[in-house]
DNA sequence: TTGTCTGGTTTTGTATACGATTTTGTATAC
DNA sequence: GTATACAAAATCGTATACAAAACCAGACAA
């Protein structure tokens, strides 16, 4: 699976966009860090009106705010804001895995495989990069596996500001806690538990959400006062 | 409700943006249609700047094709990205009617009994272009009056798209039938029967994929042949 | 007829330029 | 010492200009 956010970036725009979208999901560009686009566009060796157009698309993603008139920013979801996106991954992903469960193949199930296991190394590495994006991939390349591109264009947007969110919010957020439930998740499909498989899927997105500092008010506070809070 | 594409239209980009958009949701641009920068910049009186980044957001919304160096044309969705369609729409759909049916106050049922009302009169008259519209707000309005942003922003794409393939593939589709359902639907949530209600839903999706020449495989072929193939 | 080449025309891709708006810095008044 | 006003810098929004690529029509050969 292509591990840059698109390789198959053509245009000048699209690998731009490809870059930036790259650093925000990484985590290399914090939430709230301003994007002048004369600095990009020196950065990139092009000019601003491909930047532009670049930023463009990345706010049609969500995963920048462009404000009229005062730039572009890496967007910041609001407490409220995630929980939609949590709420949205629910009634999307419950459905989907149940019929996967239902429908996978011994060749899906071996590619899924494939994947934790390299999670799983991921997750032991202290780099939090990688692991970041291997986790959220997992759920996007089940509507993949199933051959659904409108499902996973969908559920690729929701887990990237997933991951934006979590960059936020995090707080007790353990990495190898939910890769063993990809496991748990695998494991129920492969033996076609079809109930297990929902079930362990509402769990896990449960409690990535509730790893989250998403309940108290004072994230919203702390949130407001240092947006350049930085990976400390 | 607003009914043209986005009201809140700030920039000038926006506002291309959003009347290219109602343009195609409401049928007056086909699918397959060129859209030539020029002609669109002098059309809004705008320069091709404007234009071209008001295509980058269509590009993204998966309302227009836009391949390099050869343009923008409005989408065609294939009978696989329409299948598709349907199969996401009803992975959120479903589980979205089910716990709207649960939560729904009298006001939001109020709401949406104002919206069947223009939504029948639209069906009486003559012009397909608004109905069309006002079918697939239905959809998106229940989103929205559940009060999840992300949730409604998500469907809006998907129904617009619906709403394109409606127009390539569309044979013995009802605008009545499909508005009798959405009543039906309405009274099922007021009485506060969950079943019935996922139920109604359920098969209202069914049936509007069903309303489609989706099967024939003639039918790629008709459209591979007469891609502009207009009312007729 | 069918296919291919070739010139000109159209259309797109990118860069640059300039006016408009916002932000920042500084000085002055209270 | 704080606050307001105004100038200066930075940044954005849009238009225009030019280069490169795609398209088209007619000519010509098989």
């Amino acid at each position: 699976m292509m591990n840059t956010a698109e390789l198959s970036a053509q245009s000048v725009t699209d690998k731009v966009a490809a870059a930036i979208t790259d650093a925000i999901i990484k985590h290399r560009l914090a939430a709230g860090t301003k994007l002048v686009e004369q600095n990009l566009a020196t950065m990139f060796g092009v000019s601003r009106t491909i930047v532009r157009q670049a930023l463009i698309r990345l706010e049609r993603e969500r995963l920048i705010k462009l404000e009229p008139a005062k730039g572009a920013s890496v967007a910041m979801p609001s407490v409220q804001e995630t929980r939609q996106i949590f709420t949205t991954r629910r009634y999307i992903e419950i459905p989907m895995i149940t019929e996967f469960a239902r429908t996978a193949s011994k060749a899906d199930i071996k590619l899924l495989r494939a994947h934790l296991k390299e999670e799983q190394k991921a997750c032991l590495q202290p780099d939090v990069r990688d692991r970041t994006r291997m986790l959220a991939d997992f759920h996007v390349l089940i509507a993949q596996i199933m051959g659904n591109t409108v499902l996973a264009e969908v559920l690729s947007q929701l887990v990237s500001r997933t991951s934006l969110a979590a960059m936020l919010y995090q707080s007790k957020f353990s990495a190898e806690n939910s890769s063993n439930e990809h496991v748990e998740l695998l494991d129920a499909i492969e033996s076609k538990n079809i109930e297990l498989a929902t079930q362990v899927m509402t769990t896990h997105l449960n409690n990535v959400e509730a790893s989250l500092h998403l309940d108290s008010s004072l994230t919203d506070m702390r949130l407001a006062l240092m947006p350049l809070a930085s990976t400390h």
